[in-house]
RNA sequence: GCCCCCAUCGUCCAGCGGCCUCGGACGCCGGCCUUUCAAGCCGGAAACACGGGUUCGAAUCCCGUUGGGGGCACCA
């Protein structure tokens, strides 16, 4: 049986890095496998897509290198994979299962339900609605015919458990005395996130789900809808979830979130797919720089750490300098002039261009992120020429700096010959014979120039 | 309050009962190289949360404690 994965991001947000890492955890286990990695789209929260959300999910996986082989824009026997155009078939799952009987049309306020959960707190207990204001037959049906339909919960088993191996965690079991009889239909007829996802999952023919860890809790609700809707159980594999250095969910406040930040920031998307992939699991060996073609031929869902994981940026950047370093010198010019030109907000002259790419291997070498090369290179192609205060304060104080100045003019001064020779073998005389260090004596020289 | 998950250096990963006085990487510190800064090379500090078991033997298995994370909507 070929394996089918799916990565079904909601499009109220821009691709956050830890979604980035469950796609590429999905997508490698499926090259892995020789399997189907299916792209979704759970819309289903009107209130909050919008469409520009979903352009950035989509070139954002596409620019860590990750394809979908079914789904948004790619078709397949499936229909649009948007879940906004599949909300008669979720009406459908829904009224098949109240006309079976594993759900029901429901009656409780919000009043009633706000009891139920102080009432369990009191007993310490699991705050669980479990269906005891559920409607007749002919209450629902008064209530449709009236136009005020109400809502379709599933009928948990009580007493019961749910019990699956998590291929990430091992065996999980939850007591459905702390699954309640959750809603799948509101009341305005649409479906909610446990209803939608679990019949695409089940239509999709999906055999491995791989999402975070924060769902994990909703995992039985939607191994039930499954079970009621007679499809096949697909295995489950619970990703842990990013932290920021204080240990805390990665947000904002820790800094960029969205895969498309780094993009911006001048990070390489090699680097960064290696960076996620390595978070959380290892190739196996000590190699921690590792070739997409290793990854997917190592690529082990149950290998992966459940542990969660700090999103450690200095460890990006050095890994984004490493692939950095490690590019063709056209490649990397390829890829830098462009960020140049737009940083200086013009084209480059054919010259420009020429003087660019000759001093391009110095940079490469010392640079982090693609952002860090315009400032190294300006005073190539721009007269007025900045410097940094700080940098010179800092070496024109030192009490060495006049003397090395006034050595090195007088040096400089009694040459005939300017060249590369010439003017080290002045520089080196003024060295000795003002007793200085090089980098002392030099300093100044380079920052003074 | 209730439920679930997690627990090896500051951080990520290796270790899946003896090969461990715990290995690698980032970061940090020191040195070498070097006309700066990087890069590179060499070296160093740095961890099995705690308490009980099981076993001839535990970082590895079990239980508890503590700590951290996640979840408990007609959001996804």
């Amino acid at each position: 049986m070929t394996v089918r994965v799916r990565f079904a991001p909601s499009p109220t947000g821009y691709l956050h890095v830890g979604g980035g890492r469950t796609a590429l955890y999905n997508w490698l286990f499926a090259r892995h496998l020789g399997g189907v990695f299916v792209l979704r789209s759970d819309d289903t929260d009107t209130e909050r897509n919008t469409p520009e959300y979903q352009t950035d999910i989509l070139d954002s996986l596409t620019w860590l290198g990750i394809d979908w082989d079914e789904g948004i824009g790619a078709g397949g026997p499936h229909g649009s994979y948007r879940q906004s155009d599949r909300s008669a078939r979720y009406r459908q799952v829904a009224e098949s299962l109240v006309a079976s009987g594993a759900a029901y049309y429901d009656g409780a306020t919000p009043t009633q339900i706000e009891a139920i959960r102080v009432e369990a707190e009191a007993a310490g207990a699991s705050p669980v609605y479990d269906g005891r204001h559920r409607l007749s037959a002919a209450e629902a049906a008064a209530r449709i015919a009236a136009g005020n339909p109400p809502p379709v919960r599933l009928a948990v088993p009580r007493p019961g458990e749910t019990r699956f191996v998590d291929v990430v965690r091992g065996e999980i079991v939850f007591s459905h005395d702390n699954v309640d009889d959750f809603v799948m239909l509101r009341s305005d007829g649409s479906p909610t996130y446990h209803l939608a996802s679990t019949v695409d999952d089940v239509d999709y023919l999906i055999t491995h789900v791989i999402r975070g860890e924060d769902i994990l809790p909703s995992t039985p609700k939607h191994i039930l809808i499954t079970e009621v809707m007679g499809g096949v159980r697909p295995e489950y594999a619970h990703l842990s979830l990013l932290n920021g250095p204080d240990g805390k969910k990665l947000s904002k406040r820790h800094g960029d979130t969205a895969i498309r930040a780094y993009r911006d920031a001048g990070f390489l998307p090699g680097a960064v797919r290696n960076f996620l992939a390595i978070l959380g699991w290892s190739p196996g060996d000590d190699e921690e720089i590792v070739s997409l073609e290793t990854m997917i031929e190592r690529f082990d869902l149950g290998a992966v750490s459940r542990n969660p994981a700090v999103f450690d940026i200095a460890k990006l950047e050095w890994m984004n300098g490493h692939y950095l370093r490690a590019m063709p010198a056209a490649e990397f010019v390829a890829a830098a002039l462009p960020i140049v030109e737009s940083d200086l907000g013009r084209t480059l002259t054919v010259a420009e261009s020429e003087a660019f790419g000759a001093v391009a291997p110095l940079v490469q070498e010392r640079a982090k992120r693609l952002t860090e090369i315009t400032p190294q290179v300006r005073f190539l192609v721009e007269e007025e020429i900045a410097y940094d205060p700080a940098s010179w304060d800092k070496v024109m104080t030192t009490i060495e700096a006049g003397a090395a100045l006034d050595g090195a003019a007088a040096a400089l001064e009694s040459l005939d010959v300017w060249s590369v020779t010439s003017v080290e073998a002045a520089l080196r005389g003024m060295l000795e014979q003002t007793g200085l260090s090089a980098g002392k004596g030099l300093q100044p020289i380079r920052v003074a120039v």
